[in-house]
DNA sequence: GTGAGTTATCGTCATGTTGACAATAAAGAG
DNA sequence: CTCTTTATTGTCAACATGACGATAACTCAC
């Protein structure tokens, strides 16, 4: 890694969260409005700086609790990408390493003391300028959606925004926010039932709802996320496969 | 981002390289002789330090430049992903922005000077323990060639290992390399050529090869990285189309 | 030259997957 | 009990894929 000479300069380095959540059938992210200068008073992502001796997963999710309240953060928390480090904040050169959480609805905690406000925000008034975020944030969180929309088309993550258990109404609810599409609920239904090593069934159904009781199921155990392991592909089939001769 | 308190400690920060390449139908990756300690005569992954102004892709051309001594890199450089800092260099904590190069085979000059040696080797010897590598240099090439792997399926990135215009053929192998498996020359034939936006006819064919002229095709223009821009999915269809109603 | 070997390309066919959508099941509301 | 709502099962045609036969168009050995 090191050559030799030329002065190993240090910077400063930062991770940011982009939690993603549906709340009835809206994609929200997780802002912060900021309480200091610069950007003071604007939205950001959750985040801050990493600290000696810590890895870069543990910084993310140390600051994610830290600004939600939250203790144990449910979901999926992975990497998203590394940004910078010149010219992304006026106070001289950062790197940030973006990360990306996909979560089941959680409440944030009323933040207290100086710590800055977060809160779940719709993604569509990010994305529509409605809303507007310091920094490069705007870019990452629109990194983050393309990585969210891709991992949902091979990936199990999509029962990350779900609870344990879950039905197959809920988890196409999830599909449709984040594409922002509308699904067949019958071809949806026969696809996410149909595909080996995805869901399980729990046995259990919902009750008091409205209209015919669904059954409940949870990620098959193949399809939890083993930390460290890549999450393996179980939705979308292979491109080709290879020839028997 | 940054909340306040906490020291904002500053790390080094380093770039590596995965460049791949296919020579002969086997998968290479390119590795340098480590000169000084620590690992002093292992092999290790290209890259260096990211210097004060410089963004990361920079850093990862830079070095790689530098380390092979070749001016404009051919080829499909992304980020990769970001190692540490926790306890990977000896010498203290190191963060790692890990880079992929997907590039057509290309001579590694000789390096003069106090330059590390940088050569092809197979990457089958480093998965088998043949080779060894320094750091955590060997889970970041394992990271590389899942990437590299799961990039084939979906963009139209198979074709950055080959040159400008190459054959149906040419690519094949390409595909072959990167996944350890034999596809059947008909199917891949009638995949590669009928997936829409892929491909593009050059009109021209090879020649002097043993057996029939094959045709000659380029990226199609849409299929072409643009920087910034992420990869389009072109291979692998969608998981499911929205519903028309 | 000529035939053999080699590689490229096109075609065929059975099977599997998908999109569209009908039909039925099982609840709650009135 | 009937209507409304949502879940789930089926059906069917269109399309994509895996397996593999058949040709085409070259090079090379003789």
């Amino acid at each position: 890694m090191p050559a030799s000479h030329p002065a190993p300069a240090r910077f400063p380095v930062t991770v940011d969260v982009v939690a993603l959540t549906v709340r009835d059938g809206v994609l929200n992210a997780l802002l912060i409005t900021r309480l200091i200068e610069p950007f003071r008073g604007k939205l950001a992502l959750p985040g801050g700086f990493v600290l000696a001796g810590e890895d870069l997963l543990e910084a993310a999710g140390r600051e994610l609790a830290e600004e939600t309240g939250v203790e144990r953060l449910p979901g999926h928390l992975e990497q998203l990408g590394s940004y910078g480090p010149k010219g992304r904040d006026p106070r001289g050169d950062v790197l940030t390493v973006a990360h990306l959480l996909l979560a089941p609805d959680f409440p944030v905690l009323a933040a207290g003391s100086d710590a800055e406000k977060a809160a779940w925000y719709p993604v569509r008034e990010i994305q529509d300028g409605t809303l507007e975020l310091a920094f490069d944030h705007a870019q990452i969180l629109n990194d983050a959606l393309e990585r969210a929309k891709s991992k949902l088309e091979y990936s199990p993550l999509g029962a990350a925004f779900c609870g344990e258990e879950f039905t197959i109404a809920q988890l196409r609810a999830v599909y449709e926010a984040v594409w922002g599409t509308r699904l067949d609920p019958r071809n949806f239904h026969r696809k996410a039932t149909g595909t080996p090593g995805f869901l399980e069934e729990t046995g259990r159904m919902t009750t008091g709802d409205a209209g015919r009781p669904a059954a409940l199921f949870r990620l098959a155990p193949e399809a939890r996320p083993t930390a460290g392991q890549p999450t393996r592909a179980v939705l979308n089939p292979p491109l080709m496969r290879p020839r028997e001769s």
